[in-house]
DNA sequence: CTGAAAGCGCTTACAG
DNA sequence: CTGAAAGCGCTTACAG
C-alpha cells in the first residue's frame, strides 16, 4: 500500500488537517510544526494521490486539446508548445484527435475526456456553434482557429484573410497572375480554408484580376492530396504560373509533383504554403509562406484557459484574440 | 450538481450495487432489472465519474507515453498512432515530453504522472537501466527505442544495426566510397545513434573500406543541426560522395544545405535518411531511408502494455521485439 | 493555528 | 441475482 496522508499525520503526530495544511501552503502554520511534517513526508516518501484529491476537490490538473490529427506537422508542433506552456503552470495535457469527424468531436466536448479535464483547447472542424453551445456545459473551454467566431466563446486564432491577402499580393507583385490555390472548393468561404480563400480573392480583386473557378482545387491538408490536386489540374490543362497552398504541408507536396513533372520551381510556377512548419525553411526550393504567430496563439490560449480556470478571466462574452502574422519570402516565391 | 449512481438507483428502484452490475456487464442481472437499470440511466443522462471509479479501483484508464519532443515528426507520427489504438482498447494517453533530460525522465517514472496513468511507454534518452530499475514500481512498463536493451524490462524496437548496415551497403553498392554520417560521435556504439553507426561500420567493413573518423558530425536529430553539420564537414575540407543522416529530418536538413551550396543530389553527394517520415517521400529529391515498422512498433508495444496491464503477459522476464525494417530508395540515393 | 468528522462517487467483499 | 455497508485518500466546513 501507498503511503497515506494518515501516514504522515501519524508520523508528525498531527492530525490529517495539518497534513492537508501544509500540502496546500496554508499560511496560518507553526512553523516548527511544519516542519516535522515536512521531514515526515520526506522520510516515508510520501507522495499526494492525485484522484483523491480530484475527487474530492473536482479539479483535475489535466487540460484538454482537441485536433484532428496530431502527425500534421502544425498540430505537432503547436501541441508541443502547448505542453510545455501547460507544465510551467503545474498542468498535463489530455490530447484528442478527432480525424475532424463531428462525432468524435461532440465525444470530445461532453464524455469522459471533458470530465477528466478542467478545461478545454477546443479546434472545431465539422460540428457548428449551437452544437457545441448545447454541449459546452460549465467548465472553460477555448476555441482554437476559425471554424468557430462566435461571441459566445473565447477564441484565439489568426489573420487569416489578411495574411493570405498579403501572401497573395506578393504572387501578384512578382509578376505572376494565374494562382491555383490548393485546399479548398471555390464556394468556401468560412472556416480556415474559406477565410484565407476570401484574402486570395480580396488580393486578386484589389489587383483588378478576375476569380477563376478553374484554379481552385480541393483537397484534404496533406501532402499527398497537395501532389494530388495538382496533378490534377496538370492533367485538365489548367494554366498556372502559382500555387497557394492554403497549407503548407499542401504546397510541399504540389511542389514535389511539380518538380517531378519537370516544373521549375519559381521559374515556371510559383509555390506559397501557410503555416511555417519546420519543414518549410528546409525543403528545396525553401517556402515562401505565412508564419501565423504560433507562439503567441499558444501563448495567450493557454494564458486564457488558465484564467478562465482560475476565475481571474469574467468576462460574459467570449474574448477574442488574433495572433499577428508575417510574411517568410524565401526560394519557391521569392 | 451531476447525477449520480444513487439517483439512477433511486429511479430504477433497486440499489446502488445493482447499478454497479449493469455498468460492468455483470453476467447474472435480470433482463428486465438491466432495462430499467439502463432506462433509468438515459433518461438522467447519467455519466460515471471516473475519478470516482479511479479511486476506487485503482485503475485510471490512461495510458503514459514518454518521449523527448513531441514536434519531431517521427514521434509525431508514433504518438498519433499509438493514441489511435489505444482509443480502440478504451484507453486515454497522456504524452510527457521529456526533451532527453534526465530529471524529466526520472519525474515520468515514478511522480504524479505515473500515478495518473496505467501503464507506460517509455523513450528513455538519458538515464540508465539501473535508474529506470530503482524506480520502475510495479506498474507495468514497455520500453520504446534501443537507448535501454536489458532483459529486466519489455522493450519493442527496430533492427538499427541491420538497417543501417543494409542502407550503408546500398550506398556502397551504388559507388560511394566517402559517405558521411550525421548525428553521431565517432565514438558511438550504443543508444540509437551507437547502433545505427554500428551498423554502419559492420557494411564499410564487409567492403573492405576504412573507417574515417573524420567523417562522422554529431549533431541533435533536428534539420538545422543537419544543415550546420554537413556546413561544418564542408568549411573543414572533409570530402564525401554521400550523407548518411542517423535519422530523416537530419538526412533533410543535410541535404537542403548541400543545395543551396550548389551540390547536386545524388549526382555529387548521395544522402539517405532513417524513420521514413510522410516528408521523406515528398522532399525534393525525394529522400532514401529505412523505413523502421512503425505500423509495428506502435501495434506490438500497445499490445504488449495492454497485456501487461491486464495479466494476459506474465513473463518475468522482459519481453523483447524487434520490427522488422524496409530500404526505401529514393531518388536521394538511387 | 489545529482536530474530529463528513463526504466526493464509485467498487467490492459480505450476506442473503 | 440483489442489498446494505465499508472504504479508496483526499479536502473542507465546522469547532475550538
Amino acid at each position: 500500500m501507498a503511503v497515506t496522508m494518515n501516514d504522515v499525520a501519524k508520523a508528525a503526530g498531527v492530525s490529517l488537517k495539518t497534513v492537508s495544511n501544509v500540502l496546500n501552503n496554508y499560511e496560518f502554520i507553526r512553523p516548527a510544526t511544519k516542519q516535522r511534517v515536512e521531514d515526515a513526508i520526506a522520510e516515508l516518501g510520501y507522495e499526494a494521490n492525485l484522484t483523491a484529491r480530484s475527487l474530492r476537490s473536482g479539479k483535475t490538473s489535466m487540460l484538454g486539446l482537441v485536433l484532428s490529427d496530431l502527425s500534421a506537422p502544425y498540430y505537432a508542433e503547436l501541441a508541443s508548445r502547448l505542453m510545455d506552456a501547460a507544465t510551467k503552470h503545474g498542468y498535463r495535457v489530455l490530447v484528442e484527435q478527432s480525424a475532424a469527424d463531428s462525432g468524435a468531436e461532440l465525444n470530445a466536448l461532453q464524455g469522459p475526456f471533458r470530465q477528466l479535464t478542467d478545461g478545454l483547447l477546443f479546434t472545431p472542424l465539422s460540428i457548428g456553434a449551437d452544437a457545441i453551445a448545447e454541449r459546452a456545459g460549465s467548465k472553460p473551454l477555448v476555441m482554437l482557429g476559425e471554424h468557430i467566431v462566435d461571441p459566445r466563446f473565447d477564441l484565439v486564432t489568426m489573420k487569416n484573410e489578411e495574411a493570405a491577402a498579403a501572401l497573395t499580393s506578393h504572387l501578384l507583385a512578382g509578376g505572376r497572375r494565374r494562382i491555383a490555390v490548393i485546399g479548398a472548393t471555390a464556394e468556401e468561404s468560412t472556416g480556415t480554408a474559406g477565410l484565407r480563400l476570401n484574402g486570395y480573392r480580396a488580393a486578386l480583386k484589389k489587383a483588378g484580376i478576375p476569380f477563376d473557378p478553374a484554379l481552385i482545387a480541393p483537397g484534404e491538408w496533406r501532402r499527398d492530396a497537395g501532389a494530388a490536386a495538382v496533378a490534377g489540374l496538370l492533367e485538365a490543362g489548367v494554366e498556372f504560373d502559382a500555387v497557394f497552398g492554403l497549407n503548407d504541408v499542401l504546397a510541399l507536396g504540389a511542389m514535389h509533383e511539380l518538380l517531378i513533372r519537370g516544373v521549375r520551381v519559381p521559374q515556371d510556377v510559383a509555390v506559397a504554403g501557410f503555416d511555417d512548419v519546420d519543414e518549410a525553411r528546409f525543403a528545396s526550393p525553401s517556402l515562401t509562406t505565412v508564419s501565423p504567430g504560433m507562439d503567441e496563439i499558444a501563448e495567450r490560449s493557454m494564458a486564457l484557459l488558465l484564467d478562465r480556470i482560475a476565475g481571474r478571466e469574467t468576462a460574459d462574452a467570449g474574448v477574442h484574440v488574433e495572433a499577428e502574422f508575417q510574411l517568410n519570402i524565401r526560394e519557391s516565391a521569392p
